[in-house]
DNA sequence: TGTACATCAGTGAACGCGCGTTCACTGATGTAC
DNA sequence: TGTACATCAGTGAACGCGCGTTCACTGATGTAC
């Protein structure tokens, strides 16, 4: 059947990339396959090394794509009025039951911060990147130990929640997490 | 050459445990193998189903070794005085460089809180246990949230610093990082 | 205390399976004239 | 604008390898008499 137009191509990419952006916060790193990455985008396989040149710069693209969509409403330069809607918005969502629950769509840094930290590859210095990245905006740039202590908080709280099945106890957790948020911005 | 003793096979168990407990820190549950820790253990890898069930019961038990010996010092009924004490010492200990570095012997929520998040195995709700421990200790057990609150920021803050491979861009993420803690216990 | 024998800790080969990556092949796309 | 051909996106089989788990086997340990 193939070959695909350029534009097809690309559209090919972003599924791919999607897929896996989407896979690898639900499962993991280690946990998600080429295979399965390239299943869930609708292709074999095979054709994979034509977008990529190997896992680890997918990963490392994935990580930056999630990072894109989860950081969005907050990366864009408005008056600042709005920024700060767009945060307080941003730690609501962050602190909540159905963030807890759907991994696929969340913090990219909560979701797998722990394993790339582990590694050495491109994708661990785009994650360390992040950090820097969506701290200053939690902190809104001016103050970098501000945005730390409260992307920490963040990734700490959400990591000790999906850890706990039932929602009620959950919900302490969380509390306990916008309560030391709310401490930090004072 | 075997069979072996009773007394040889308790010391094969925890010979078994604590490879284990070191190496899923090191390198994740999923990125170590029966036959690494059975290895590291001074063993073959046949052997190991005449300790555990299979790898998931393994890993509970890691993990709660793991939380037994990080936590170990504070977890002693003494004068208040001295816990007080102590809750400082592993504070401190936390967020140092060199919790950052060597995770073998680390904290096993920071290290394995992510990945077992995602599971659903026994290793999951041995983690979930070790969190409502942890945090008791911290806050000397009268105050949940408070305990919760502290836990999630030591987590958060040792899963960014590790992102981060330069030591000194590192100390500023556990320097916020101890501020926030500081202000949490006033 | 001594002997006969059942138990079972540890070995090492084997099981079916999935991994990341490579490769020959296909045929529509893009290009040169 | 039409034709000839090189390119290359995607397919699907194959590569070498390591995984968790099983199993026949071994021989020292523990037990029954």
């Amino acid at each position: 059947m193939p070959r695909v137009s350029e534009a097809e191509k690309k559209k090919s990419r972003k599924r791919i990339l999607d897929a896996a952006a989407r896979l690898i916060r639900e499962n993991g790193v280690e946990a998600t396959s080429v295979a399965d990455v390239m299943t869930a985008a609708g292709m074999t396989h095979g054709g994979f090394y034509r977008h990529f040149a190997n896992k680890d710069e997918l990963v490392r693209a994935a990580f930056l794509e999630a990072v894109d969509r989860s950081v969005g409403a907050m990366d864009v330069p408005e008056a600042e009025g709005a920024r700060e809607e767009a945060r307080k918005r941003y730690v609501a969502t962050y602190l909540s039951q159905e963030h807890v629950e759907s991994r696929g769509t969340g913090c990219p840094i909560a979701a797998l911060g722990a394993e790339l930290g582990r590694g050495d590859g491109a994708a661990k210095k785009e994650a360390a990147a992040s950090v820097d990245r969506v701290a200053a905006l939690l902190a809104d740039g001016d103050d970098k130990q501000e945005g730390y202590e409260k992307l920490a908080l963040l990734v700490g709280t959400i990591t000790l929640a999906r850890l706990v099945d039932d929602a009620g106890p959950r919900q302490l957790i969380l509390d306990a997490g916008a309560t030391a948020f709310k401490r930090s911005t004072s």
